[in-house]
This record gives structure tokens, C-alpha cells and sequence, in this order.
DNA sequence: CATGCGTGGGG
DNA sequence: TCCCCAAGCAT
């Protein structure tokens, strides 16, 4: 016989397409609109506002944990305008035990230059939401795609390890996002605007509810029978292990302990209340140098400190 | 581009 | 118990 006319397919060039010809997008689609959890800013009434708070909050902190926050703050401040008015002290103590409390300062920041530069409203643009503090390349994806809309690749860890998985046959995705990962994201993005804005929303939903990090349920993916980690047998990860996170003792920790005496205080504490969170004095000052340093805490005459209130 | 940055729940 | 992590960003 001849040669075959049709080269072999290798792993390198993944059909993007199932057995039947349909895009991967339809059926993920398809399973986000039977599966999808109804969390408030997914709402119409969340508005952009309610969208970008979230996406600030959702930066590393489980849903769970987010929703009471999320709902106290919207309520609190349901425009930019009004949280701009606050104190940025405020908005660190509203932040509460969500962690990473830098998150509130620059989502007091961004507030204050909504409100400045935008006239009130959460900017439709790309570049002026990127523009924004603490809006990264996915968070301003994020709020463009599901706030207005529009078609943007969407790139968080859910999705990347769904990309990893599913098209390119590997259990996790590299540590950081890579220029294949963008490129692979843009050529599977939907070309009608609608349809993309819901793919990225699903593809999310999918890589948190179904394609997890660890125990992953196949059995419940609309699109394990494409799926080319699952069809190579799931190898397990290999190579250089994956970043992890600096645990206890660190400045970390530290930081948190001060803060949390700071958040319930409703005046200025004195160095000593401050002193009695850490043993270690050297770690305890430098903690505390390191939140002053970020405008987390005030530093005031006579060994006294507040959250900041200007 | 590797690091530092919180917190609490689940395996 | 201990360890992993959960919708990143800024430097």
C-alpha cells in the first residue's frame, strides 16, 4: 500500500476540537450552564463595582470565605465614590481576616481613582483598568469579560491548569504564566464577544468545581473524553517541584498577629500592646517597619500606631 | 523572574 | 498533626 495521506497527529499539535468536530468552548459552555454556583456578583445587580470587588478579594482567598465580606462591603460602599470617601484604615479593617491585606489599600486606591479620573465608574477599558492598583494582566481580563462583557483571554489558575490538562496533556501548569499559555488561550477564545465572555467564566468554574489541583473528579468533566492528560493516563507531574509557600515563623505570620490588634482597636495602640504578639524582637520590629513601610500602619508621636486614617 | 505577601479549611 | 493550598499583584 501507499503511504498514508494524512500525517499522524502528535501530542504537539492537540486537536482543540472533540470526536464530533465541537469546539471545546461548547461543551464547557454547555456544563457551566447546568453547574454554574450562584455566587452574588455573577448577579446583574452586582455591577462592575460588585464585580471588581470581588475579583479583588477572590486574589488567593476561597469563595467561601469571601461571600460575608463581599456582601458587607457592597453594602457598605456600593459605588467607588463611597469607599474613595473612607479612610483607607477603613477599608483595611473591613478587609478583615481575609488575608493579604495590601489587597484593601489598593482597592481603596483604585476607588479613589475611579472616582477621580473615571467620574465615578468602573472603567470599560482594558488598559485604564490595568492601569488601576491592584489590577493585574487577569484581574483586568477578568472585570472587562464579566462586568461589560467583552472578549478578553482570561488566565487565572483554574483555567491554566485546565489548558494544562486538557490540551496540553500535563497535570499542572508552569509556576508562572508563559507566552504558550497566551498564545493557547487566544486561539481558543471565541470569536463572537458573548460567547467568549461566558467561555472564560466557564472554563473557570470548571478548573474550581471539576478539574481541581488534587482529586480532580473526570468522571464529572463534559470534556474527559478529549481531555489529552487524561487520555495519556494522568501521568503525575515530574521535573522541578512546584512553588510552594514560606510557612510559619516567617514575617508573615508577624504581620498578620499586628495587624489583627490594629483592625480591632478603635484608638491608637501603644508600642506595648504591639510587643506582647511576638517573642522575637528583631522579627516583631522588622514585621512592624514592614506594614509602616506599605502604609498598612500609621506610626504616630510617643510610640503610638493606628491604622492609616489619611 | 523569583519572592514576599495572610488566613483558615481540608486531606 | 502537618502540609497543601485558594479567581494574583508588585517589585
Amino acid at each position: 500500500m501507499t503511504a498514508p495521506t494524512k500525517p499522524p497527529h502528535t501530542h504537539t499539535d492537540a486537536d482543540p476540537d472533540g470526536p464530533a468536530g465541537q469546539p471545546l468552548h461548547s461543551s464547557v459552555i454547555g456544563w457551566f450552564d447546568e453547574n454554574a454556583r450562584d455566587l452574588p456578583w455573577r448577579r446583574p445587580e452586582a455591577g462592575p463595582w460588585g464585580v471588581m470587588v470581588s475579583e479583588f478579594m477572590l486574589q488567593q482567598t476561597p469563595v467561601n470565605r469571601v461571600l460575608p465580606v463581599y456582601e458587607q462591603w457592597l453594602s457598605r460602599w456600593p459605588r467607588p465614590a463611597d469607599l474613595a470617601k473612607e479612610a483607607p484604615g477603613e477599608a483595611v479593617r473591613a478587609w478583615g481576616r481575609l488575608g493579604y491585606p495590601r489587597r484593601a489599600l489598593r482597592l481603596h486606591g483604585a476607588a479613589v481613582a475611579i472616582a477621580e479620573r473615571h467620574g465615578g465608574d468602573v472603567p470599560t477599558d482594558h488598559a485604564q483598568l490595568l492601569a488601576l492598583p491592584g489590577i493585574g494582566e487577569y484581574t483586568a481580563a477578568a472585570v472587562a469579560s464579566f462586568a461589560y462583557g467583552q472578549r478578553h483571554p482570561v488566565l487565572d489558575t483554574n483555567v491554566r491548569r485546565v489548558f494544562a490538562r486538557a490540551v496540553t496533556g500535563v497535570q499542572y501548569p508552569p509556576n508562572a504564566t508563559t507566552a504558550a499559555e497566551r498564545k493557547l488561550a487566544r486561539a481558543l477564545l471565541p470569536d463572537d464577544e458573548r460567547t467568549a465572555s461566558r467561555w472564560a467564566a466557564a472554563s473557570m468554574e470548571l478548573g474550581a468545581l471539576v478539574c481541581t489541583a488534587k482529586n480532580e473528579s473526570c468522571q464529572r468533566c463534559p470534556i474527559a473524553a478529549q481531555c489529552a492528560w487524561r487520555l495519556a493516563g494522568k501521568p503525575e507531574h515530574d521535573g522541578p517541584p512546584r512553588r510552594g509557600q514560606t510557612y510559619a515563623g516567617t514575617d508573615r505570620q508577624v504581620r498578620g498577629k499586628l495587624l489583627a490588634v490594629l483592625r480591632d482597636a478603635r484608638t491608637p495602640v501603644p508600642q506595648v500592646a504591639l510587643d506582647r504578639v511576638w517573642h522575637e524582637p528583631v522579627q516583631r520590629a522588622r514585621a512592624l517597619d514592614g506594614l509602616v513601610s506599605d502604609g498598612l500602619v500609621e506610626p504616630l508621636p510617643g510610640g503610638m500606631y493606628r491604622l492609616p486614617m489619611s
